[in-house]
DNA sequence: ATTGTGCATTGACCTATGGTAAGAAGTGAA
DNA sequence: TTCACTTCTTACCATAGGTCAATGCACAAT
């Protein structure tokens, strides 16, 4: 029986079946309640996650107290801090289920072994790094210029789907908005789209 | 003589005397003058770039024609579109100078070189990769949910003396202001700090 | 000195979004 | 079923920040 995570694996680092299976001995799988935490703020994890089935967030809190979400990870996402693995630092913000979820956990021996496989493993991933980095400076542009509208729109193209599986005050907090303007906003688009 | 791009680079990368100085064959010093533009949008470009001197913005424009600040780069920054160079893929933004500066060019070819003199490049050019991202997600915590007071004096732990040096209303479109509202933020901190 | 140009400040007013509160609708448990 | 709980919506008012216009200031060009 094949995996989501095999499926990715093998289209996106290019390996065989076999290698495929190889990698099986470094990564695990833990299913998880909604409301679970797999990754707190502060601490030292070197754990970095792939979202088989279900829908992850990762948050953190700003002064006010208020909870911001930096990604949404449904099935087939990666999500967690590989800034604090690489980096050896504190993680810099939660991953929490929003569904009741199942996730397949890895760290670097998986990178490691995964370089030995993959010929330009190296490229591939900074490649990828690169990619993350483009969208949050597009995500960057929208908050300093975007009208709420524009932002749900953009994270409706973004996420297609999510819109109806996330509860309204994450998706608002997603935004930088409250689930009240967000709502307003939905009421607003309702007459354009459909 | 001894340049701010050689100090940079034997402090950044570890590298001798000696390797610094082979590596002065793959980047080319340029002077810009005010208002110059070194990278367009949309332009297949895989130059980066060293501030010697001056200050460098990177920016681009929303959807309504407003200008959006992604980064200021005074002297001993780095500025310029890395993804564009390793994804082969348009530039996402322009970079200009604000003032008049002198800048180091370079390229591939300069990693490449790079690569074979520090031992272990790919790591530390990942961790400054990983950073970068991080100093992104704190943007964007800032933006979903900080007032524009906050994100002023943030801006001002990042880049001291700028405050000075820059236009108000560059750095208002940093902050995702308007000039007004910045000049109103400035008045109101003017008897709280010094 | 005079004019012009760009920038910063200020005030008056406006709008998008926040805050609060209340009700409606859905969901799950006992 | 009823109760509790959460989510979503709506209404009303408050506020941060935007818009527009006037002023003043610094500096460059003539």
């Amino acid at each position: 029986m094949s995996s989501n995570f095999q499926w990715y694996i093998k289209k996106q680092w290019g390996l065989s079946e076999e290698d495929t299976l190889k990698l099986q001995n470094f990564y695990e799988k833990r299913s998880l309640e909604k409301g679970e935490v797999l990754l707190q703020i502060e601490e030292f994890s070197n754990e970095y996650y792939f979202v088989e089935s279900g829908l992850l967030k990762s948050y953190s809190y700003s002064s006010n107290g208020k909870e911001h979400i930096l990604q949404f990870a449904p099935e087939n996402w990666l999500i967690g801090d590989l800034g604090s693995i690489h980096l050896k630092e504190r993680s810099s913000f939660y991953v929490e289920a929003i569904e009741d979820s199942l996730v397949c956990i890895f760290n670097e021996s998986f990178f490691d072994e995964l370089s030995k496989l993959c010929a330009n493993f190296r490229e591939r991933n900074e490649a990828l790094l690169h990619k993350h980095v483009r969208h949050l400076n597009h995500r960057i542009n929208l908050l300093l210029g975007a009208s709420a509208e524009e932002r749900y729109v953009d994270f409706l193209k973004l996420y297609p789907n999510l819109s109806k599986r996330v509860p309204l005050r994450l998706i608002a907090s997603y935004l930088g908005i409250t689930p009240e303007s967000l709502s307003r906003v939905r009421k607003k688009i309702a007459h354009k789209e459909f």
